[in-house]
RNA sequence: GCGGGUGUAGCUCAGUUGGUUAGAGCGCCAGUUUGUGGCACUGGAGGUCGCCGGUUCGAAACCGGUCACUCGCCCCA
C-alpha cells in the first residue's frame, strides 16, 4: 500500500476539475430551484438497511459494490451508492409525508466498490432531484423536462439522446415478467453465461445485453409496451405527449430498463455516445414503492440522478477566475506599505495579488499570467508626494493618482 | 468479478540489438533588465524510468509478480 496516490478509484479534484465540478452543480441547482426544487443533503452514510431493503439482493450496487462497515458501538452502517433511498428514508423521518409534494435537489459524492473506468469511480459524485407525492405523469415530465434543460444548460444536450420507456405498474411488469422468463427458458442454453445468471435473479436486464447471441434472441422477444394494462398504458401516453409538447425529443426504447428493484412506470436515460461505456449521463425514473419498502407509507415518487464526473467530461471548462488587480511595491521599503494597500482593497471587494519575489519584470509577467488588467506601482519618489501609479496591462498606460483618490479611480 | 492495453520530469513524449553520468519541448525558478510586462537569449531546479523480485558482468529496456490508469464485458450516473 503506497500513501503518495490516492486510493484506487478515487482522485484530487485540481482547481480545474473543481471548477468544472462547481459549474456542473451551481448550474444543476440553479436550473431545478427554476422548476421549484429545493437543495438539500442527507449524511454521506446510513444504516445499512436503508439500502439494502429498497435496492434489493439482485441488485449488484448493494450485494456485491457497497462500502459497508461495522462502526466502533457495533451498528451496521454503508456509504451511500445512491441518494434516492436516502432522500425518502429523510421525508419519513421527518414527517414531510403530511405536506406532499417535496420536491428536493441534491449534490455530494456516493461510493461503489466497481471496476474503475474512465466517468465510473469507486468515489463519485452526483447531483440530482426527487419529486416526491405526485403520481401524476406530469411530473414525471417535469422531472424529465428539468433534467433536459440542465444538459442544455450545461451545452451537452445536443450530444446526448433520451431514451424512455414504461415499466408498468406491479400488475402489468409481472405480467411481462412471467411472459418473459417463459419466452428466455427456452433458450437458456443459448444465452450468455451472464444473462443465465440474470434469468433467475434480474431477467429484464437481459433486454440490454450487449452480447451477440443474446440479442438475437431478444429480437422476437415479448415487448413490454404490449403487456401494459390500461392505466399503465395512460401514464405513459400522458408523460409522452406532455414531452412532446414542451419541446423535448425522445426515442422510444423498450429495451431501458433498470437495475434497481423500485423503479415502476417510467425510466429514462440521456445517453450519448461520447464516453464509451459509459454512455448514460443523466438517468432515472418512477419509484412508487420505494417509500414503502423502507416501511413508510405508500408515497408516489419520480427522480434522476447525474453523473458529476460525466458531465464534467463533456463540458468545456469554465474560464479561470482572474485576479483585478495586482499591487508591486519598486522598493523593497515600501513591501509592507503594498500588502497594506492591498488588503484594504480586498476589503473594498477587489481580487488582490500581491507577488512574493521576482523582479519587476516577474512581476509585471505574473500580472499579466493572473489576468489582472490593472497594477498598482508604489514607486518610492511617488510614494512621498502621496501618488501611486496604476498601471493598465492592455495598453501599457500609467496614470498618476493620489492616494486618497484610488478607490474612485478604480471605480 | 472477467479479458486486453499502457506506466520514463508538473504536462506531452524520445530513449538504438541490454552498455558509462537517462534526454527534448512546454511549464516552473532565476538572470540579461535592483523603476516598467507579453518577445528573445542564458542559466537552474525538478526523475528511486510505477513498485518488488528475477535473469545478466551490466536492466528504463528482458522475465515474473504487484500497484495504478485505460479499453471492452459486467454494473450504472
Amino acid at each position: 500500500m503506497r500513501i503518495l496516490q490516492p486510493a484506487r478509484g478515487t482522485s484530487d479534484l485540481l482547481p480545474s476539475d473543481k471548477a468544472r465540478h462547481n459549474q456542473v452543480v451551481s448550474t444543476a441547482q440553479t436550473i431545478s430551484a427554476r422548476c421549484g426544487f429545493q437543495d438539500m443533503a442527507t449524511p454521506i452514510f446510513e444504516f445499512t438497511d436503508v439500502f439494502r431493503r429498497p435496492l434489493g439482493d439482485t441488485s449488484d450496487v448493494v450485494s456485491k459494490e457497497t462500502y459497508s462497515f461495522e462502526d466502533r458501538g457495533g451498528t451496521e452502517l454503508t456509504l451511500r451508492p445512491e441518494n434516492t433511498a436516502a432522500v425518502m428514508r429523510a421525508v419519513i423521518s421527518n414527517g414531510l409525508t403530511q405536506t406532499l409534494p417535496q420536491k428536493y435537489f441534491y449534490a455530494g459524492p456516493m461510493f461503489r466498490y466497481e471496476r474503475p473506468q474512465k466517468g465510473r469511480m469507486r468515489q463519485f459524485h452526483q447531483i440530482g432531484v426527487e419529486l416526491i407525492g405526485p403520481s401524476s405523469p406530469l411530473a414525471d415530465a417535469e422531472v424529465i423536462t428539468c433534467g433536459a434543460d440542465i444538459l442544455d444548460e450545461l451545452g451537452v444536450l445536443s450530444k446526448c439522446t433520451l431514451h424512455l420507456n414504461s415499466l408498468g405498474d406491479t400488475e402489468s411488469r409481472q405480467a411481462y415478467r412471467a411472459a418473459l422468463i417463459s419466452y428466455l427458458t427456452q433458450y437458456q442454453d443459448s444465452l450468455s453465461e451472464d444473462s443465465q445468471r440474470r434469468l433467475s435473479q434480474n431477467p429484464l436486464r437481459i433486454l440490454d445485453s450487449k452480447d451477440e447471441t443474446d440479442r438475437q434472441i431478444i429480437a422476437d422477444a415479448p415487448i413490454l409496451s404490449d403487456y401494459l394494462n390500461e392505466a399503465s398504458r395512460a401514464h405513459y401516453d400522458v408523460l409522452t405527449n406532455a414531452l412532446s409538447k414542451a419541446g423535448i425529443d425522445f426515442v422510444a426504447d423498450p429495451r431501458l430498463v433498470r437495475g434497481l428493484d423500485y423503479y415502476c412506470h417510467t425510466a429514462f436515460e440521456f445517453i450519448t455516445d461520447a464516453l464509451g461505456a459509459q454512455g448514460t449521463v443523466l438517468g432515472g425514473g418512477r419509484y412508487d414503492g420505494l417509500a414503502e419498502m423502507l416501511g413508510g407509507p405508500a408515497l408516489p415518487a419520480v427522480g434522476f440522478a447525474a453523473g458529476i464526473e460525466r458531465l464534467s467530461l463533456l463540458i468545456d471548462e469554465p474560464a479561470a477566475a482572474s485576479a483585478d488587480l495586482m499591487v508591486i511595491s519598486l522598493d523593497k521599503e515600501l513591501e509592507a506599505e503594498a500588502f497594506a494597500l492591498a488588503s484594504q482593497l480586498r476589503r473594498a471587494g477587489y481580487s488582490v495579488d500581491v507577488p512574493f519575489s521576482g523582479n519587476l519584470g516577474k512581476k509585471l509577467k505574473r500580472a499579466d499570467k493572473l489576468g489582472a488588467p490593472r497594477v498598482i506601482l508604489l514607486g518610492t519618489d511617488e510614494w512621498h508626494n502621496n501618488q501611486l501609479q496604476v498601471k493598465s496591462l492592455a495598453t501599457g498606460d500609467t496614470a498618476l493618482v493620489a492616494r486618497d483618490d484610488l478607490l474612485s479611480f478604480l471605480s
